[in-house]
DNA sequence: CGTGGCCTTGAATGTATTCAACGGGGGTGG
DNA sequence: CCACCCCCGTTGAATACATTCAAGGCCACG
């Protein structure tokens, strides 16, 4: 494990209020590893062994059923995913596969699980984890049932371009299919999604995306706080 | 309070760690309220100040957005709900409603988290509860998204027989149109799925269920402990 | 006996998926 | 260096699934 990587993981909120002992023997049992695109890190109903931490990359939690499939969430550095599986050594209910190639640090959950009887700032730690988990899962399932597939799109965009300075330019670091697939929609239906969005002042050449007005596009996104702002 | 309440309170998993003084503190601010149905209990995006307990009765969680509303869970004695806001000390993202009438027990979110610092057993009993809550959500949400409106009355059904004896025979004990919510659909597509059950040997009539065949309904409705088990 | 609510049914509409076809850009191999 | 090919993105048509709107039946209740 490199070296900058170690003071990172300690400085998750997840893991800076453990005590110096319960981190080591954390750390003992753990191990780093690099996945190419596109590899399938669980499966769901698999026992939960690892808790895994997301250092590089992207990975997208998916479920199957019946022969279909879909997108659950997209998790991003510097977070963990399946934490909820690992405390109650229960199968995992999604999959998990890398979108691009990925750094992952697996912590076995038995030793999870010690610590977490051991140590009372990591019960706490995780208690504030799991709520954010839970709170995003809610937010992203209101975003699903409450909005159409344009209304998702203009939100998305919009938080785009605010992360990106607010400018209306930036570019769409991503694939349109797998954007789509983020948005929960064909390929197919987020290019006519795209079209849609021309009345709206937005203009998405390749990757490069033009927001013409941040007001007009919000008109139709009607962005809040209880679905769009991750912190809440 | 009842006095046998009290008993069936400390006996929650959530509660049951707890150390005496813990408990006594708890339930100093507590106090417990019968609600008529169709009470609207919270509304999304106002402060959480109480935890609440279900302890008789149906609560419907539901989220709105631009003039519409779906349905999110529905809450059954004995469960605790809006535990992540409680803790983190956000705004419900969530409204709650009474679908029948209800009895509920109001904690102070305060309380509760002063506790929750306190006590390391609560600690760890809130994150066994909260676990559990985010499972469930994960597993509501694949129901919504990878089945369709019969295969979801479909595994419903059959979740109900065995409930109460696995005969193929019992009482729908809960009104169409609400059925109908619980289940992500119209009152009209309801009915519609109801018939198109029936070449699948599904009977009903007024509130009086008959399933013919849980094998032959099964083939259709493929249930899974990955997403129909509340105890995975 | 009337009335209101719940349930059902039909028709029209809307949203999104599926299937098929095509264009363009980037990479590979000749 | 160029031709080829593959994959991504787009577009159109057909289809699937579900909602909305409108109307009518049934039952319980006053």
């Amino acid at each position: 494990m490199r070296r900058n990587e170690l003071a990172e993981i300690q400085a998750l909120p997840l893991f800076s209020g453990l005590r110096d002992d319960s981190f080591e023997s954390l750390l003992r049992g753990a191990y780093v590893q690099n996945f190419p695109p596109q590899i399938e890190l669980i499966r769901e109903g698999d026992p939960a062994d690892f808790l895994h931490v997301v250092v590089e990359g992207t990975v997208e939690l998916f479920a199957s059923w019946n022969g279909r499939e879909t997108t659950m969430a997209t998790v991003r550095p510097i977070a963990t995913f399946i934490l909820a599986a690992t405390i109650k050594d229960g199968p995992y209910l999604m999959s998990a596969r890398t979108v691009e190639k990925a750094r992952i640090i697996l912590l076995p959950s038995i030793d999870v699980r010690n610590i977490f009887e051991a140590d009372a700032n990591f019960a706490k730690a995780i208690v504030l984890e799991l709520s954010q988990c839970y709170r995003s899962v809610i937010k992203a399932s209101k975003d699903m049932k409450l909005r159409n597939s344009v209304e998702r799109l203009a939100n998305y965009l919009l938080k785009k371009d605010i992360e990106n300075g607010g400018n209306g330019q930036f570019d769409l670091s991503i694939e349109k299919r797998r954007l789509a697939s983020y948005l929960g929609m064909t390929a197919e239906n987020l290019s006519r999604a795209i079209k849609s969005l021309k009345d709206y002042g937005v203009e998405i050449e390749g990757s490069k995306v033009t927001i013409k007005s941040a007001e007009t596009l919000g008109s139709l996104a009607k962005p809040t706080p209880l679905i769009d702002d991750p912190a809440y």
